[in-house]
DNA sequence: CGAGAGTCCTGAAGGC
DNA sequence: TGCCTTCAGGACTCTC
């Protein structure tokens, strides 16, 4: 499931094969994602030159020069870069074709994702508005967690999983931040000290780090034609792990769930 | 405004 | 074996 770290891995892996390159073709099989993907978007694709990449949060953003492709990868899309031509299968919904070969595949078994269209010079649209700061930047810090946290009963969990107080930290990432700062998932957003609000967000951002760094490795198997999308194996310290001892202390992980989402996290080490 | 639930979708896993 | 239910997950959207 695609985390901050595999939509950048995912960037970097395209920007050497499609940066500065002209778009032959774009073919929609399935425009059913999270939203409709517009009709005129093969149209208004075609010819165009992809001069940047970007990424804000999960979303990517191809910078075209008269407009931006947003795309995002919902919970199961992938972009691939095939060295040729191949036979789509079930779930390969969108084809981006480029003059010098490469072709660029869009798969979603779950069509969570999204590709829309942003007319324009610049990258204003509804869905980026209101986005919180870049983990790794910094604008994040603990300061910035505990200003927003102020009289915030969600638990800090959630909390941190909210796109606008910060962008790109999924579930499996809020589990382990919270860990490898010993807090309790649970704890009231607003109830945290400051200091501890320092921990957590150096937390996130070496979590964050770690991810992309390990990520960086797989991109040999990203563009690889017959492999899979290039999702790296996490090793968790909770995540996905009830039951199991926890890595520091040997308690059982134990298992539970925030909104209707599954939490992890060790009894003794998180408080 | 915040909190919590509902929603989209498919495939895997578990129960009977 | 096979059907049915549940769950997983990002994050927008709706209701209160």
């Amino acid at each position: 499931m695609p985390e901050l770290p595999e939509v950048e891995t995912t960037r970097l892996g395209l920007i050497p094969k499609i940066r500065g390159e002209r778009i032959d073709r774009v073919v929609v099989r399935n425009g059913r994602l999270r939203w409709p993907v517009p009709k005129t978007l093969p149209r208004v694709m075609a010819g165009q030159i992809v001069r940047e990449i970007e990424r804000r949060g999960k979303y990517l953003l191809w910078d075209c020069g008269s407009g931006f492709l947003l795309s995002h990868l919902g919970m199961s899309g992938s972009l691939r870069v095939l060295p040729a031509w191949q036979t789509p299968e079930t779930h390969d919904h969108i084809d981006i074709a480029f003059d010098n070969g490469a072709l660029v595949r869009y798969t979603d078994p779950r069509r969570f994702g999204a590709m829309l269209w942003i007319a324009g010079r610049d990258a204003v649209h509804p869905l980026l508005d209101s986005l919180g700061p870049e983990p790794l930047s910094d604008a994040f810090d603990g300061a910035h967690l505990f200003a927003r946290s102020r009289g915030r009963r969600v638990s800090v969990k959630e909390f941190i999983m909210n796109g606008q107080v910060v962008v790109g930290v999924g579930n499996i990432y809020a589990s382990e931040s919270l860990f490898l700062s010993g807090i309790h998932p649970s704890r009231a957003a607003g109830r945290l000290s400051r200091s501890r609000y320092e921990r957590l967000a150096a937390a996130i951002k070496k979590t964050l780090a770690n991810a992309i760094a390990a990520g960086g490795s797989s991109l040999r198997n990203y563009v690889q034609a017959d492999g899979e999308p290039g999702y790296f194996q996490l090793n968790t310290f909770v995540y996905d792990g009830e039951g199991k001892p926890c890595r520091i202390c040997n308690t059982p992980i134990r298992g539970m769930r925030h909104g209707q989402r599954s939490t992890y996290y060790c009894p003794a080490c998180q408080k």
